[in-house]
DNA sequence: TTTGACGCTATTTTTTTCGTAGCATTGGCG
DNA sequence: CGCCAATGCTACGAAAAAAATAGCGTCAAA
C-alpha cells in the first residue's frame, strides 16, 4: 500500500492544527499551565465540548499534559509554542507591512 | 476602548490558519502557483465553496494572489510558508520521537 | 453541611463544511 | 461559425462540527 500524503507528519499536524482552537490552545499553554476553567476563559470562552476535544487531540499527539497544575505543554508541546512565538513577532512586521502600507 | 485580545496580530492569524485548509492551502502553494482546480486535488478534494472561501480570506490577508499561473503565493506568504517547510522537519522529528519510542 | 471551584458530560441550536451538480466563460480547432 | 474541453466558481441539500447553556459528581474549605 502506497505511503499516502495523510501519513506524512506534517499532514498529521497540518490537520490537527488546522481546527479550531487547537493552535490557540497551545499559545495560552505558553505562559504556564493552566485549568480546564481557565483555559475556557483565555480562550474566549470557548466550549467546554470543544475544549475538552482538542485537549484531547492535543494529549494524543503528545503536546499536553495533564499535571497537579493543570494542563501543561509537555516538552513536545513547548518546542512547538516556541516556533509560535516566532510568528508572533513575525506577525507584528506582517501587519505593519499591510496596515502601514 | 481596550484593546482587545483579538485585535492582536498573532490572534488575528491563529483565527485564520486554524479553520480548515487555510495552513493546507498555503503549504501547497509553496510548490509553486496552482489553478483553483488543482488546488482541489492538491488538498484532497476540499469542496470548492470552501476552497474560494479560504482563498478569499487569505488574499485579504494578503497571503495569495491571483495571477495568469492561478494561484500564488504572495512575498508575504512565501515568508509564511517557509515556516512551514521548518515545521515540516520538526515535524519529523516529532513523529520520529513519537514513534520510535 | 453548606458553599464554591473544579473537570467535564449532555443536550439543543447554530454554523461550517462536504458532496455534488452545474452554469458561465474562455480558448482552441475544424 | 459550431463544437469541445477545461476552467473558475456558485448553488444547495446533507452531514458534521462547533457554540451555547445547563448541570452533575467530586473535592476541599468554612
Amino acid at each position: 500500500m502506497a505511503k499516502s500524503k495523510k501519513d506524512r507528519p506534517i499532514m498529521v499536524l497540518l490537520d490537527s492544527l488546522g481546527r479550531r482552537w487547537s493552535l490557540r490552545i497551545i499559545w495560552e499553554l505558553q505562559e504556564g499551565p493552566a485549568t480546564f476553567r481557565a483555559l475556557r476563559k483565555a480562550c474566549d470562552g470557548v466550549s467546554p465540548s470543544v475544549l475538552n476535544t482538542r485537549l484531547g487531540e492535543l494529549r494524543k499527539l503528545g503536546f499536553i499534559e495533564k499535571t497537579d497544575d493543570g494542563y501543561a505543554l509537555t516538552r513536545d508541546g513547548d518546542s512547538l509554542a516556541d516556533r509560535l512565538i516566532k510568528l508572533d513577532r513575525w506577525a507584528r512586521r506582517w501587519d505593519k507591512r499591510r496596515r502601514g502600507k
